[in-house]
DNA sequence: TGCCCGATTAACT
DNA sequence: GTTAATCGGGCAA
């Protein structure tokens, strides 16, 4: 069995747990798959939540690290962030995509939909399959419903430009599974 | 208080 | 390629 990933694995620079997520298994309520793409964000960073400083929806992010910053995205769908670093550096690693493992039936059935390239490949649609919402805003990721599992193998990551955002567009700060058929979007070669 | 816009997605043309 | 859906945060007034 592949090793739990404890708040020390958090415990670091956002930028070295970011790819280090990658090829990782993520289930939540014993639902999910295999990390293949996420994205850091710093408090430093124009593009975080966290740049402008603490407010209620962001609070997650200033506490301390190994915990699950939930938000809503274009008052429509939930995302999902690792949170990262000593307590108040407020960075988070977004969780971008997996791919779908186990519980297929399950997320088929939440999602409507039935290829597994679409089941998970984007951040709303993690947390729909997933079922994650604003009540699991602040949860422990090494706690039930949450369970990390370290890769077993090696994996070969890449890194690219963020997706949907307008601000630091430049910063290689995607991390993605070479090769993987699971992106939200391809990485430019 | 009002207005603009976003770490998105799916359904359009 | 374009656009609607939908709502809370952030900033101007």
């Amino acid at each position: 069995m592949a090793k739990r990933l404890n708040q020390a694995f958090f415990r670091r620079s956002v930028h070295e747990v970011a790819p280090d997520l990658i090829g990782a298994m993520l289930l939540f309520d014993g639902v999910g798959g295999r990390i293949v793409e996420v994205e850091a964000y710093h408090h430093t960073d124009p593009a975080a939540h966290s740049f402008r400083g603490a407010t209620s929806r962001n609070a997650v992010m200033f506490g301390p690290p190994g915990y699950a910053y939930v938000y809503r995205s274009y008052g429509i769908h939930w995302c999902v962030n690792f949170v990262c670093e000593p307590k108040g550096s407020a960075s988070a690693v977004l969780i971008r995509a997996i791919e779908p493992t186990t519980g297929l039936v399950v997320m088929r059935r939440r999602r409507g939909v039935a290829d597994l390239r679409l089941l998970c490949s984007g951040p709303g649609r993690v947390c729909e399959a997933l079922r994650i919402t604003q009540a699991h805003n602040g949860l422990a990721l090494d706690e039930p419903p949450f369970a990390l599992f370290a890769r077993t193998g090696e994996v070969e990551v890449i890194a690219g430009p963020r997706i949907g955002i307008t601000k630091a567009v430049e910063k290689p700060w995607r991390y993605g599974l070479k090769g993987s058929r699971f992106l939200s979007k391809p990485f430019k070669a």
